[in-house]
DNA sequence: CTGTTAGCGCCTTCAG
DNA sequence: CTGAAGGCGCTAACAG
């Protein structure tokens, strides 16, 4: 292959073929109006020297940038984040990609605020945005709302002109695993949770505290503790609620890593899991299938909702004015032996 | 304050301060050549009117994009990449933004080739490229420095004409690791690694297998297994090493994942650690902090490797054809209770 | 079916 | 110090 000069312009190609710049355009953009012929001469043009056209003209000249920026909260709480960030990240990468959107990605945290995001917006480098674990306090969603930005938000449900979401049934999972608790004969139940301004955490309360209510059982002890997710706060927790609470029989994590803190703080206790005491998580991380004992925990559909995203997102974009409604997707239960579900 | 209908080009700042559009746009970029009273007049202008510009149309201008993009393996090595992931993409994010670069994420995977970075390069949607993590049999290298865009290799170590790289001293930290295992008495060591095509590995087991030589105990043994790091390996490594290898007196693991698998398993067969097995890792996740032990291990210097992959891009984009000398990062040893270094 | 002509919004000489 | 004008590379509307 000659592979010869790269040509660099839409005209070089022009002049090559013989015709002019409009003709090429139409060709790279397959539209219509065009002879075979002449189509297939520029095509071999087009592909002898490996022309890609400039995207940033484009961009100019249609009025949209085709990108999407995606916002991700390094500091809100990097446990809710971690386990889920490879691959809510591929796939809405994945779902841009197919869509001929590129991805820009912001990160916020303490020391940087929201400000570069918003700048962006306002000078049209993304035609959209994604705002994964929004929380209720950021201040964010309120001012994207006033720029007019198609935006959508997993795992916070806010519904306002442009801004529509997609979260997954948090509620329902904790619902479940708690009444399964209790009707396995468990009496004696801990929720750890994490900040409820953090819409997940909330909603995982939520579940937790309806089943135990709609359970009805007078002889039942429930109760929460909020801290920062992680290993070493399941740790402290366990440790403490065993001093206050010997009665213990069922922890609750929303986080499959502070599970792991507090089947580690079990054990050094000795205390029995299943057997004394039950466990669950929430993320269904590689350690909860491979722990001793096996973490019973929730499988959140990510990608399928990185997904979901952008397809809301490219709707508000291609679509008219209107704003598509939110989306809820269904979480997985998984019953492992730390709950006794399944024999060790 | 009036906000007023949101400016949205040059030219109507400049209606309304009576001026010219070359002058707000001297006054937008900070340069000379305007009067004090007159800047300050289309200052107050600019902000009245919340007017931010129109990126595209000044990428388009002066034929750069302001971007640079970074390209994610998500098949490579979950486990490589899975614990850096927010902490080295929030230095390069941050370290871009600081420097006025938006960040372009692409994501590959097996499905999903390489053939959208280079389209994107081609279309000048990034001015530079950060390729962390990349394999030595990635093809992504070659054709990019094809195009010649100047690039910056994470953790790979391969420079050519406008790509140099950035890496940690994997093998100094393991070789400190082994050695100060073999100084304690350890005689029967096992390394625990991932595929050498990634380098991180490759260089690990060089220091690994540096320290054993250097050592020149002939009554030392010591071997390496290969295999995808990750919990559930470490569990089944662990057996089958106990099996095979009943002598063992140390587990060397390229990931701190894979070492909370070994833990598991010695737990479980009966083995004390460190007193029967000495066991390291690498990362330094949380867990390794608080895990039963503790757990001996490495820290790379995340942050610091994102934003000096940055500066050396950003050197590239702006100094002239010279390609910056490859950067290598001092890692942390840090000794825990697993290797007996501390007293629990 | 194809060429021509205007822009898209900003930046950057070059005059004055 | 400031205005005018041309151009970045592509797209789209309008003629032929």
């Amino acid at each position: 292959m000659s592979q010869s000069e790269q040509a660099t312009t839409i005209r070089e190609i022009a002049a090559l073929a013989g015709v002019s710049g409009g003709t090429v355009s139409r060709v790279m953009n397959e539209k219509p109006g065009v002879g075979p012929e002449t189509r297939a001469r520029i095509k071999a043009l087009i592909a002898e020297h490996d022309f890609h056209g400039d995207a940033t003209a484009r961009q100019l000249s249609r009025g949209r940038s085709d990108s999407l920026g995606i916002v991700f909260p390094l500091q809100v709480s990097e446990v809710v984040m971690h386990p889920v960030y490879p691959e809510l990240l591929g796939a809405i990468s994945d779902a841009a990609q197919d869509a001929g959107y590129d991805v820009i990605l912001f990160t916020t945290n303490a020391s940087r605020g929201v400000e570069h995001v918003l700048d962006s917006v306002k000078r049209k480098r993304v035609d959209g945005l994604i705002l994964p674990a929004a929380s209720s306090d950021d201040p964010l969603i309120a001012q994207v709302e006033s720029t007019g930005t198609p935006t959508v938000l997993i795992g916070h449900r806010q519904r306002a002109r442009r801004i529509t979401w997609v979260d997954c049934t948090h509620d329902e999972a904790l619902y479940a695993m708690t009444t399964s608790l209790l009707l396995a004969g468990r009496r004696a139940l801990t929720l750890f949770n994490g900040p409820k301004r953090i819409s997940a955490y909330d909603l995982r309360a939520q579940g937790f505290w309806r089943a135990i209510r709609e359970f009805g059982d007078p002889a039942v002890r429930a109760n929460e503790k909020v801290f920062d997710m992680g290993f070493v706060g399941g740790v402290e927790a366990t440790e403490t609620l065993l001093r206050e609470v010997p009665a213990t029989d069922a922890i609750v994590c929303s986080a499959d890593i502070t599970a792991a803190g507090v089947l580690d703080a079990l054990a050094r206790s000795g205390f029995a899991v299943p057997g004394d005491i039950a466990v669950t998580g929430f993320d269904d991380i590689d350690f909860a299938s491979h722990s001793t004992p096996t973490l019973s925990t929730v499988r959140m559909p990510l990608h399928e909702t990185g997904a979901t995203a952008v397809s809301l997102l490219l709707e508000m974009l291609g679509g008219g004015l209107t704003t598509p409604e939110p989306r809820i997707l269904e979480t997985t239960l998984v019953e492992r032996e730390s709950t006794g579900s399944v024999t060790p």
